[in-house]
DNA sequence: TTAAATTTTTAGACTTACCTAAATTTATTT
DNA sequence: AAATAAATTTAGGTAAGTCTAAAAATTTAA
């Protein structure tokens, strides 16, 4: 038995990320016309090239209908993802440039092919599981981890929590922060979840339990942890 | 008055990056067929992109008379070289590649489009001037280093030399090299040549004259400083 | 629920970078 | 200096990825 390795050009890699970063959650299928905006490419164009990704069973593609990603095509669009935020990692901690010099580099960068080099290049950085920009960088297995702003629309209080970052930068508000005991990097696990309010309660690592307002959880970033 | 930027396709770079290595320092043009080899292309197709790139302004082409880099074409030819040899050095250094299983890698990313990166990453890795393959680097303005290993075939007597690294790599030749007091690094001028037996005087800064035979020469690579 | 507007696809063409086969030029031999 | 061999170019064709213009399907609105 033979397997041929499918080669995926350039192109055909920026029209499966494009697919990715614009899929909702809910399923519904991406337009010709959205892509063709995204990419700035004619939507006749696009038709074009949604064919041969449909051929190359990356995508479910059915006239008029919009796309989605196969498994398949989903597994390319999230190693490019990883590959373009781990890169941007290094560029803005290893090489100091901004934030918003980054991007256009990792855009080229992301399309380097070389598994090894992206094994190696995570473990120089230190398995960084965010960006830069606070997106999230997926693992080997592509395996996103879930970073999310509290409230929680799922019930996670069997799971630990990690609290890995603030939407609100003001001092006044990680001062209050530290006043209640929590620092970046601290786990947790909600205790109890007060429906009136959509308050919590939340027990700290070795701390007694604190009380989060809603206003307040909507404020900070957290991660739950990969089984 | 309105420069454009001309682009410089991914393919053209690497026809030019050919040019540049297959030609020798005698100012015979590069064949065809030698192009058609290297390349792995066949001669015809290689002759389609000559036209181009001579339309371009990057070769000097005559039908059936080989080509050359002309300046423009040349500078390019050194960028690629010196992002080429610049990422080995990252892969090995930072990365802990072995020299066996850069190559490939560097070949793409050679292709990256950026000079602050480049300037960046230069200066990450402290500003190497040479690969890990003992091979060069260009600076930023395309000089190379010369690197070369005695004899020296011109006069460079009065040119201060830098000891950077042995052909020969066995202990007793290193043990040779320090019982002499030559370190590599050490800065030395040649004093004399004796004609005779091609053997030198030199001396290390700050030490005595050293004698140095034709064989034990040849087995050094020194570097002559840039003016 | 039919007409109009919008979206998407089809059809036909262009460019880049490659190919094969044939023609031409240059180099080598006798 | 012909004749042969080798190298190079020309001519015509292909696939990828783009385009414009026109046709078809879908959606929206009267």
């Amino acid at each position: 038995m033979l397997f041929l390795q499918m080669t995926i050009s350039l192109t055909e890699e920026n029209y499966i990320k494009a697919i990715f970063n614009l899929s909702n959650s809910n399923n519904i299928g991406v337009s010709t016309n959205s892509l063709s905006n995204h990419l700035k490419n004619k939507a006749s164009s696009v038709t074009d090239m949604l064919k041969k990704l449909a051929d190359k069973k990356l995508i479910h593609y059915k006239k008029y209908k919009g796309v989605l990603l196969t498994p398949k095509g989903e597994k390319i669009a999230i190693n490019i993802i990883r590959k373009h935020r781990l890169w941007e990692v290094f560029l803005m901690e290893k090489l100091n440039f901004s934030w918003d010099q980054v991007h256009d580099i990792a855009e080229q960068l992301e399309h380097i092919k070389s598994d090894e080099l992206i094994k190696r290049l995570d473990n120089f950085l230190g398995k960084p599981t965010l960006d830069p920009h606070g997106d999230p960088i997926p693992n080997e297995k592509g395996k996103f981890n879930e970073i999310k702003s509290m409230p929680l629309n799922e019930c996670k209080i069997l799971k630990e929590i990690i609290f890995i970052g603030v939407k609100n930068h003001t001092i006044s508000f990680l001062k209050y922060l530290t006043s209640i005991g929590l620092g970046i990097g601290d786990r947790f696990r909600i205790e109890a979840i007060n429906n009136f309010d959509n308050s919590y309660q939340i027990k700290v690592k070795k701390n007694n339990l604190v009380f989060l307002s809603n206003d307040l959880a909507s404020n900070i970033l957290v991660k739950i942890k990969n089984e």
